[in-house]
DNA sequence: CACTTGACCTGTCCGC
DNA sequence: TGCGGACAGGTCAAGT
């Protein structure tokens, strides 16, 4: 899916068309994508306002003025799209049309109806999903407690990090910092652009890290986040942000989808591997398998 | 507990 | 062109 740069982008987006539009219909079929009954959505949803669009880790909270929030999960295929009505922004002949084409289409599975526009849930795979909660329930939820910090803030401190990896010390350091426990937002493209960026083997035991190693991924995680939504975030195959536009970090990719192809630093060639039961590009001359004690 | 694997879905690509 | 299998940005539950 949409890692953290990703939901970050459709966040802003969002965040710059919602607030302060009132929902007027909520269309949906498919129990999968939307588990709510409909007399909840209809006492809770219909006629309140949109006050506020956030993220925490990878989920997109939608705050509503009725104390419930709609929480949002892409997964792998997930899309929010907006459309302005007709003659109040962009409407038919939007370049973006060429790219997505005519909403709702077949991965549509929710779609609301807006004082201004529509929003469309996409989601080929079905995986993601969208619910409507209490908002005082939702930092109760299980995956509220367990993530770990936000990698831009300042909470994401070092010492925080090590901590976190600690508990997982014979696991291998990809699988650790795709652990939203350990850190919240990376996903396989930027854990493999980060340790690359930091020249940590992928498979490396997390207690045979060493300490001068963790500190140049901590930074680089921080790194990678930043730049990659500095572009707009990656789009492999579905990912678009709010507008339907892709984003264009993979250009700046240095291992991700890039084996078979020269490292740019060594000029090796890089290589696809599995770590973590993930497809995972590496440099085998700038990260090597080594063996420190931290 | 720590850790790994398979399942959830649909679509696409690759080799035969 | 068709068909089978592997694979795809993420998480869970169920296994060892």
């Amino acid at each position: 899916m949409p890692e953290l740069p990703e939901v970050e982008t459709v966040r802003l987006g969002l965040a710059k068309y919602l607030l302060g539009q009132r929902i007027l219909d909520v269309i949906f079929d498919n129990p999968k994508s939307f588990p709510n009954d409909d007399k909840l959505v209809k006492s809770k949803m219909l006629g309140s306002e949109i006050t506020a669009v956030e993220r925490r880790a990878k989920v997109l909270m939608i705050r509503l003025s009725t104390d419930y929030t709609l929480l949002i999960h892409l997964k792998m295929t997930g899309q929010l799209i907006y459309r302005p009505k007709v003659g109040q922004g962009f409407g038919g002949g939007h370049p973006n049309d060429s790219l997505i084409g005519d909403l709702p289409d077949r991965s549509t599975r929710v779609i609301l109806e807006l004082s201004e526009g529509k929003l469309f849930f996409n989601d080929q795979r079905k995986f993601g999903w969208v619910k409507l909660l209490r908002s005082i329930d939702i930092n109760n939820l299980e995956f509220f407690q367990k993530v770990g910090p936000e990698p831009l803030q300042s909470e994401f401190s070092f010492e925080e990090f090590r901590r976190r990896l600690n508990r997982r010390s014979r696991t291998s350091i990809k699988a650790a910092i795709l652990d939203q426990s350990v850190v919240a937002g990376v996903g396989n493209i930027y854990a493999d652009e980060s340790l690359f960026m930091a020249r940590i083997h992928p498979a490396t035991p997390v207690g045979q890290v060493s300490t001068i190693k963790l500190k140049r991924l901590h930074q680089a995680i921080r790194q990678c986040l930043q730049i990659s939504l500095d572009h707009g975030g990656s789009s492999d195959r579905n990912y678009v942000d709010a507008d339907g536009n892709k984003g264009s970090y993979l250009k700046f990719a240095q291992v991700f989808r890039r084996e078979g192809q020269p490292c740019y630093r060594c000029g090796k060639e890089i290589k696809k591997i599995r770590v973590a039961g993930r497809g995972t590009h590496f440099c085998p001359k700038c990260q090597r398998l080594s063996r420190h004690k931290s």
